[in-house]
DNA sequence: TATAATTGATAAAAAATATTTATAGGTGAG
DNA sequence: CTCACCTATAAATATTTTTTATCAATTATA
């Protein structure tokens, strides 16, 4: 069995049209039908209905059965490429989601350099989101992470480096009273993370869980710019304290009975990479912050 | 990428011979060589380590990292005939744990018969242990299962129908007094269940946690000998209420605050499974007992 | 309604890939 | 040193996949 004919009947189910399939993997069009031939004679069941003419083809009960493995096994396989070919080049691809790279990398800057692992790690900057499909994809062997929740992907593994907490904060210069309501932020301008982030879903959970409808003037995902706005009292914002470390300019607001979701700032990757030295050395330094 | 490399890598590498593995596969020596040849230049890897001599091969740490692919892969591979097999035969592979299929069949029975389904299930009747094995591999569709925790296995999804509890009971010619401790219990034969069930960990687990040591007498496999054996006062037991329901000549011996797991009764099944009308009808009339 | 255009199936040929046969070379045990 | 055993390689063969060429069925459209 050639794992090609799995790449093709999935297009096709995909594409619902023979010579379109053939066209996407640049072959002729009997290439397809043939493949699909193959895979029905060696499972001895039809796996696609073809309808009258349209361009609208169906898979059977059976097709669909073979298609959600089919999808297993290809998406294990593109894995397998991408994993070697990172081993050969004896680098670590690294997903750096900007808040927590600038709050942990300066606290391992030393150790990395002094074992040589800054030039075998080649960087992914992103958000978090992106960076987690990024890693079940394959396209980074690990990335540090940062998430109100504790994955539950059974592909993955973690180890959680700290946890922070979620902060209001505002400029210095700005005075406010003890004992701070929410209800007292209601004519302040909110300046906020955009949707890259987690702090987006977060804040908006915030808003639900409190019933308030605060004003969000402006968003971003440049989380330094947010910090010199702030600063510059443009607007107050919502925050982890992983951004605020060491930070000049900025207050940070205290309320009472505050419930907010932790914030894990962890290293993440696939529980199937085998850990090199290099790679569990890694780890262990950032573990040892 | 042809399959079969896959599966000729995998058991070289559990052999760790060319020749036996050809032997394996009925094919002659260089048909490994050459195998192997494609995927070193695939993925342009070395990824065996021939030794100096003797029947020792070792994979390179990319071969490992292939090695954890390809199992994944071949495993999923070998899920899809099973899986299509059983759809071309309109059967549903069913296993049933003794104890449970006692206590749940003759409450669906009626149902099962009146939308004809008794003739499409093919029953596979083992231990629950055995039985989750078969299902993760593709042998059975579906199961019943009685297990003191809910499984966390991310391919397998399942419904729980009942909650039962373990109880101890013996023949119903003895007299107990009120209020028992199981230091009462210090001179009691036990009859208990073996390896094949659940039982048996529960009951070590009890042990532990209680600090004593009864005196089991006999083990078996079978419930309906077991419950006999305590009617008839060969010794006393320890059991899912499950097995007693409906069982003459048999008390329960209640004991204060006696903590012991519950006993989860469930309809389990791969989430993987494409849901035909039939599996789903079924699941339903084992839901509504 | 006839005609053109598009789609998937098939047969036969060609191309690509996998396997075998035969053999060579290396290694360790005795 | 020789034998037994293991893996590698070349060349021949077998098998599998793909292409080319063509057909039949169906839809769009003139």
């Amino acid at each position: 069995m050639n794992l090609n004919d799995y790449g093709y009947f999935q297009k096709l189910s995909e594409m619902k049209s023979f010579s379109e399939t053939a066209h996407h993997f640049n072959v002729s069009q009997p290439t397809i039908t043939y493949a699909l031939k193959r895979l029905e004679t060696e499972y001895d069941t039809k796996l696609v209905e073809r309808k009258s003419y349209a361009n609208s083809l169906s898979l059977t009960y059976a097709g669909e059965q073979l298609l959600k493995h089919v999808n297993k096994i290809l998406h294990e396989d593109s894995l397998v490429k991408a994993d070697l070919n990172r081993i050969k080049k004896k680098k670590i691809k690294m997903g750096l989601p900007p808040i927590i790279t600038n709050y942990l990398v300066p606290k391992v800057f030393d150790n990395l350099k002094k074992f040589d692992y800054l030039n075998r790690i080649v960087p992914v900057v992103d958000g978090s989101k992106e960076l987690l499909t990024k890693l079940k994809n394959g396209d980074i062997d690990l990335s540090l992470l940062g998430s109100t929740s504790l994955p539950e992907d059974p592909e993955l593994e973690y180890k959680v480096l700290d946890i922070h907490q979620f902060k209001i904060i505002a400029s210095s210069n700005r005075k406010f009273k003890n004992n701070l309501k929410l209800s007292d932020l209601i004519d302040e301008d909110f300046i906020i993370l955009d949707e890259k982030s987690v702090h987006q879903q977060v804040f908006n959970d915030f808003i639900d869980k409190y019933n308030v409808s605060p004003n969000i003037i402006f968003q971003t995902s440049d989380y330094k710019l947010l910090l010199k706005l702030v600063q510059e009292n443009k607007g107050i914002s919502f925050i982890t304290e992983t951004a605020i470390r060491d930070t000049s300019g900025i207050q940070e607001l205290k309320f009472d009975n505050l419930d907010l979701p932790p914030f894990y700032i962890m290293m993440i990757y696939r529980k199937n990479t085998v850990k090199s030295s290099i790679f569990q050395k890694l780890i262990s330094i950032f573990e040892n912050v």
